[in-house]
DNA sequence: CGATCGGTTGATATGAATCAACGTGCGTGG
DNA sequence: CCACGCACGTTGATTCATATCAACCGATCG
């Protein structure tokens, strides 16, 4: 569903593809860009620096997805990005989907959705970071990508495929990679989940809901 | 700029206004509704409950602000909304909102910088709550509100009409109300900002700033 | 082969929660 | 008019969750 703002064709027609490495910057906050973009291939995730040196990933992004939602509207980034693993990305004009929102209603409605979709999400995370525990947190942070996982890809054997690292997890849900780590090896223990090697196995799905889910 | 979604003359026109009182729910998550709903006067809030009692207010509402940006593009509330003081709303039908949208470009953008601006809010509420600690997280919020109440009403002497209890500090930044208690209290005996009486007063905007700001 | 990265574990420190008690002002009902 | 209850703020004592600091390990890579 997201991916309907990118036209597969243009992949063929114009060369637009752009490639990018692990733990390479995509953009940076304030940047400005007369493009839309899409993951096309690989992860990555929009992130806020704070002064201290720390950050806040507010959202890992998918094949398919919009790197910057913003940027439909606007034209520079409201945060920086960056790839989790190895990219591909494609880049759309701002004019021609702006020319399209015009055109067709339809597809207004497809972009506001994805909007308000995200829009969504970052308020659900604002409940869980404000309200909840770190076990819960990162049940949920599992729950919410097993979700989107489970949206473009099918599971077998309740494995997902799950590239990020533990320092991620921690800037995702605001915990230290240790606590992190610790928390882990709890869920490891109890049967719940596991996570290693780029591959999180879900055990006790049930758990995992009952732990994690917002209801 | 948030108040141009409402038609001031449809005041007049249709006397489509409501009246709550502090405390009352205006609106619940999942509530289905064919209209979008405004602040005219008096302040309110949205929030997620989460199971165990707890709420999280995701947004605080000042007058002219939409109740609701989801509804706009949606027919079912995406989160509860309560009344902080007494308040008036106004309600507009969805359907005439989004005919406008389709007629006039120049609204579909304001609609859209609306939502941008609240998602942006929310990122960055998001970056506070997972990385910044309890006097940072209310400084913040202070500041931010700060901001948004200056842009509608002239201030003097660095008083803010400031509607919320403690208890709503609390369920806004994720700490207890006692906690903030404290935080107060130490804002207090540094000279920084007082907080009583439904008045903010900033002593020191620079310590304020320094201590809140994300940048 | 050494360096670096990611994960693991232990010891300790600390910020915020929790529990509890108390004061004060206010509205309401007797 | 008084008495009571209630909402809100305040403060102290204690506990608990998570951070911090530090060391170590194994795998990978140049």
């Amino acid at each position: 569903m997201l991916g309907t703002l990118a036209d597969p064709q243009a992949h063929q027609r114009t060369q637009q593809h752009q490639t990018v490495r692990s733990g390479e910057l995509i953009a940076s906050r304030q940047q400005a860009s007369e493009n839309v973009i899409v993951m096309c291939s690989g992860w990555g995730f929009r992130h806020l620096q704070v002064p201290d040196g720390r950050k806040q990933i507010l959202r890992f992004l998918l094949p398919g997805d919009v790197v910057s939602t913003d940027l439909v509207f606007e034209d520079h980034f409201s945060c920086s990005v960056t790839a989790l693993t190895d990219a591909q990305l494609t880049r759309l004009p701002r004019e021609k989907i702006q020319a399209r929102i015009a055109a067709d209603k339809s597809f207004l409605m497809t972009v506001a959705d994805i909007c308000v979709a995200e829009h969504r999400n970052s308020e659900e995370m604002l409940a869980v970071l404000g309200q909840r525990s770190a076990e819960q947190r990162i049940a949920y942070l599992f729950l919410h990508l097993m979700k989107r996982i489970s949206a473009h890809n099918v599971i077998r054997d309740q494995r997902y495929r799950f590239p990020l690292r533990q320092q991620h997890i921690a800037d995702a849900v605001g915990l230290t990679a240790v606590h992190v780590n610790r928390v882990l090896g709890i869920f490891r223990d109890r049967g719940v989940v596991e996570l290693s090697d780029g591959v999180l196995h879900v055990l006790n799905a049930v758990e995992l809901q009952r732990v994690g889910s917002l209801n």
